[in-house]
Order: C-alpha cells, then sequence, then structure tokens
RNA sequence: GCCCUCAUCGUCUAGUGGUUCAGGACGCCAGAUUCUCAUUCUGGUAACACCGGUUCGAAUCCGGUUGAGGGCACCA
C-alpha cells in the first residue's frame, strides 16, 4: 500500500470527475466537471475522468457518449479516463467489478459487513413505521448478527440477499474545503446497503475503492453528495483507506429555486450548442455561477480562469441558473472574435445543425463575411445569423406591404418614396456603389425636401423594408451595399409592384 | 417526520468589525446616437430575512426564529 503523502507528491492533486451515464450531460454536471478541471489544472494535478455506471439498468451507452461529447466541446479534457492511456484503468466501474470484490469479500471475513435477506417489503413497511413515528427511517440491523449457519444455508438456497456495512455508534467529522467543519451522526443512518451481491457493488462502495485505487485527493461533486459522505468515509474507515479532501459546490438551481432539472428545460449540454451558444461562453458562465474572482472584471478565457481559480472563493447557496445572463456571456465572447472566426463558427453551426441550408456553399466566403460583418453587433447567439440575414440569401422577399408604410404614410406616398430612392440609386454609378456614396446622395437630397428632412423615415423605411423585408434589420445603406446595385433596384421595383395590387 | 446545508438588489455576486445610508454585473426603466433593430455611451431602479446578544462600533461574530435547498434507495 503507498503512502499517501508520496502519491501526492508524486502527482500533484488528483481530482475525478464521475458522472453516471443515466441521463443526458447536463450543465450541473458540466459545471462540476469543470470546477474539477479548472482546480486541477491550477495546481498542476491530475484530473480523471471515471464513468460510473455500477447500475446496469439504467446506463447507457449513448448517455456516456453525451458526457464525453459535452465535455471535450466545452474544452474540457481529462488526463486519464475513457479514450486515454493511463495506469488506473479501467474507468468504467462495470469493468472493475473483480477489483471491488476483493474487498467485499475482505470486509465479509473481517466481520465488518454482512449478508442481510431482509425482503424490500419488510424494508418497506420498517421505513413507512419509523416515519410516522417521527423517527429517522433506518435499517433494524435484524440480519447483522445471523448465525453462521443460517447465512450459509440462505445461500446456498438462493435466497435474494445484499451486503450491509455495520455502521459503528459514533460521529463522523469531515473538513469540507467549502463549507468548513461537517458533522453527520452515524446512529441516524443505520447499516448501509453496499452491494447488491460480490459482482454488483453500489455506489457509495465503489467510489470509495476507485477514489482509493486511482489515489484521489479532493473530492469536487456537488452538495447533494454531502450526506453520502459519511458512509463513504465509514467504509474507507473499515478498510483502513486514507480519507480525501472534499469538497461540495452549491447546486445550481432553476428559476423556482429548486434543483435544475429536466423539468426547467434544456438541460442537456448539446442543446447549448444547438441553441447558438459558445463553449467558451457557458464555460464562462458555468464558472461565475457559484464563484467569483477578485475584482470587478467578468468576461475570461479558460486559460485565465484556471490562472484565477480558488476552491476558497467558492459560494456556499444555491446559484439560479439565469440564461438572460448566459446570452449576456455568449454575447460578449461574440463579439471579442473577429470576421473572420465568426465565419469558421457559423459556417461550422450551419453545417452541425442546418445540413440541408446551402448558404454557405452557394455563397463565396467575401459575401457572407460582408454579411456577417454587419449582423455582429446583433448577434447574441449564432443562430440568430439564419434568421437575421435570410434576405440576404433569398430571390424573393415574402412580406405584408403594411410592414413598407412608416407611420401614417399613404400608400401614394409610399410609392413616391420608393421611386425617389430608385432616381437616386440608378444615379450612383456601380463603382460608387458603396454605403458612404449611397448615404451621402440620400441625405443630400433629404437636405434638399421639406417633406423628408422633417422625417427621414418617409423616405427610408420603405426603402430598408423593400431590401430587408424585415422591419428590424441593418441601415438600408449598409444593406444596398452588399446587395449590390441590380438587385437592389431589382427590390425596390418589387416593392412598387406589390404595393400597386 | 428526521438529518445536513445555506441565507446581501428580481438574478449572479463584492464585502471576512469601522474608509459602505453596502460596490460590480445581468435584467428592467429613462436619455443620447438613430428610419427600424442592435451596438455604443450616460443616468436611474433595487438588497444586508427577522429577533436578540457581544462590541465604543456589526451585512460582517454568537444564539434563536423564519425561510429556502439537498439528503434520508437493493440510483448515482
Amino acid at each position: 500500500m503507498d503512502d499517501p503523502k508520496i502519491s501526492q507528491s508524486l502527482f500533484g492533486p488528483r481530482v475525478r470527475l464521475a458522472p453516471s451515464p443515466t441521463g443526458w450531460f447536463h450543465v450541473g454536471n458540466a459545471r462540476t466537471g469543470l470546477f474539477n478541471y479548472l482546480f486541477a489544472r491550477k495546481n498542476g494535478g491530475k484530473f480523471i475522468l471515471r464513468i460510473e455506471d455500477t447500475d446496469k439498468e439504467r446506463s447507457e451507452k449513448k448517455y456516456e457518449k453525451n458526457i464525453l461529447d459535452g465535455l471535450k466541446w466545452l474544452g474540457i479534457e481529462w488526463d486519464e479516463g475513457p479514450e486515454t492511456q493511463g495506469s488506473f484503468g479501467p474507468y468504467h466501474q462495470s469493468e472493475r467489478t473483480e477489483i471491488y470484490k476483493k474487498y467485499l469479500e475482505q470486509l465479509l471475513k473481517e466481520g465488518k459487513a454482512y449478508y442481510c435477506f431482509c425482503t424490500p417489503e419488510e424494508l418497506e413497511a420498517q421505513k413507512a413505521d419509523m416515519i410516522a413515528r417521527g423517527l429517522p427511517p433506518k435499517y433494524s440491523e435484524k440480519c447483522r448478527d445471523l448465525p453462521e449457519s443460517v447465512i450459509k444455508k440462505n445461500l446456498a438456497e438462493k435466497k435474494p440477499a445484499v451486503i450491509r456495512i455495520k455502521m459503528p455508534n459514533k460521529v463522523i467529522k469531515f473538513t469540507d474545503l467549502i463549507r468548513g467543519e461537517v458533522e453527520f451522526d452515524l446512529n441516524l443512518i443505520g447499516d448501509t446497503v453496499i452491494a447488491k451481491s460480490l459482482i454488483e457493488p453500489l455506489y457509495n462502495f465503489a467510489v470509495v475503492i476507485d477514489d482509493y485505487l486511482m489515489k484521489i485527493t479532493h473530492v469536487i461533486r456537488g452538495e447533494d453528495h454531502i450526506s453520502n459522505t459519511p458512509k463513504q468515509i465509514t467504509i474507507q474507515e473499515l478498510l483502513g483507506l486514507p480519507m480525501p479532501n472534499y469538497a461540495h459546490l452549491p447546486m445550481i438551481l432553476g428559476p423556482d429555486r429548486s434543483k435544475l432539472s429536466s423539468r426547467h428545460g434544456a438541460v442537456s449540454l448539446i442543446d447549448y450548442q444547438k441553441k447558438g451558444y459558445l463553449p467558451e461562453a457557458l464555460v464562462n458562465f458555468l464558472a461565475f455561477l457559484g464563484w467569483h474572482p477578485i475584482g470587478d472584471r467578468e468576461i475570461y478565457s479558460m486559460e485565465e480562469l484556471i490562472e484565477l481559480f480558488d476552491l476558497g472563493r467558492v459560494q456556499k447557496g444555491g446559484a439560479v441558473f439565469n440564461i438572460k445572463r448566459l446570452d449576456w456571456f455568449n454575447a460578449q465572447h461574440l463579439k471579442s472574435l473577429n470576421t473572420d472566426q465568426l465565419f469558421d463558427k457559423i459556417g461550422e453551426y450551419i453545417k452541425n445543425f442546418y445540413p440541408d441550408s446551402k448558404i454557405i456553399e452557394d455563397n463565396s466566403p467575401e459575401y457572407i463575411k460582408k454579411i456577417i460583418e454587419l449582423e455582429a453587433p446583433r448577434l447574441t447567439k449564432l443562430s440568430e445569423f439564419i434568421d437575421f440575414s435570410d434576405f440576404f440569401f433569398k430571390e424573393n422577399l415574402v412580406y405584408s406591404k403594411e410592414l413598407l408604410k412608416w407611420k401614417s404614410m399613404a400608400d401614394k406616398e409610399i410609392i413616391v418614396s420608393l421611386n425617389d430612392c430608385l432616381n437616386i440609386l440608378k444615379d450612383i454609378s456601380e463603382k460608387d456603389f458603396n454605403r458612404i456614396n449611397i448615404q451621402i446622395k440620400f441625405y443630400n437630397f433629404i437636405t434638399e425636401s421639406d417633406n423628408y428632412q422633417k422625417d427621414k423615415g418617409k423616405l427610408l423605411w420603405p426603402m430598408r423594408v423593400a431590401l430587408s423585408g424585415k422591419k428590424a434589420s441593418p441601415s438600408p445603406f449598409e444593406i444596398a451595399e452588399i446587395l449590390g446595385k441590380k438587385k437592389t433596384i431589382l427590390r425596390i421595383e418589387q416593392a412598387l409592384n406589390q404595393i400597386k395590387t
């Protein structure tokens, strides 16, 4: 058995993320993973990814892939785990049953654990009774001291059995790196089931063995695990294993302040990718959910977060997941991208989620980049690019003619206005057809007209709608430049036709 | 019911006994720029759950109350 102090100096802190593939990898797990990762990187340690799939019924491969994909997408890399080489594998608990079996047998042999033959119905009735009497629900310890002969006989008869540990009567104390001293009275817990059989260990048992064998020094997990900690410490004590450091992160809550779950809407990380969020924005946002560095700055890259991360500054109370704030983080990270970077991101996004779209194939990169440049300040999510800029890629726009009307303009006025636009535009040469020139020509025209001078909207609104088909868009001059003279004129003529019919 | 944990603006948070009638950010509202939307800029809104105690002095320390969350599996 290695001295834990030696292993620590050899490896630095070793943290582990131990998700179970029983559901989609959601933001709560992602944040736990992120904090583990930040802590390990900050302190020069190792980050181990272990798949907790002791429950064969509920664990599925597709969920496991979802976990791996989500982590990769966020840029969280594990030093050891699935898909990597390492000396502490296998990294699936389902492949470690032989290892657990050894420890289970040891506990049984030493009389620290025992077979229990009580039926689930029996247990259920006991529990209900204890709650009714205002007592903490606790196993009766009926099978604790069964004679050897009875155990042998029951086992031989293949009577259903589970393995329980003998919980000592004492108070377990441990120091949580975030919360400080935490105490639990084991009297209230009772003899916990640690395995369904020698080859079917349960979570609380398996993690203890794994944390030990993988030389884990820091266990950073959600607060929902805090009440599992005394059970795990007891198992460590029974086996004579060292205790790692524990840190329990505050919960991520939904708007109703209950634990974030699927009923709060999108929870899978991949859903956020689909919605057009940037991984770096999600990382930034998640890092700030329950943690805050010194100072007022809010936008950070992963590298900077690693540099700044400090478990001591983790919040104790739960944090509500606020999508508006995520949107802001996303917009900020989007703004830090230049046009080429945005072009790549948008291209990739369309390829992934709109495989039928031909926008990228059918247009030159230069054309798309011009549009991106124009729409960039309006973008909160990548997905919005498609909605905002569709009119650049369509031959014919569909909009109601009512939209062409600025305030209370009559149809006649709109026709006059659009014809004025046409005349100005036709006067500009192909070569000079850029936003600056167009704007100068229009503003000159407006200065000469009392009607338009009073309200520029009478001239510019119908034009902009004719070009975009939208009530909200970039300025008509900018659109005109990108569309080019021919298309610009065509669209205004189309608007005229529409209003006349 | 029992156990554990937590408690500053609507939300994320700064604050570890005095320089804070509490700072930043999101949101919201108003204004400037503007044909629209967005960006940008300026301003505003809004909090120490409550009650006691310790102290010259408390958001900060202690006790209680209340509230919230989590756990109480042959799930993880």
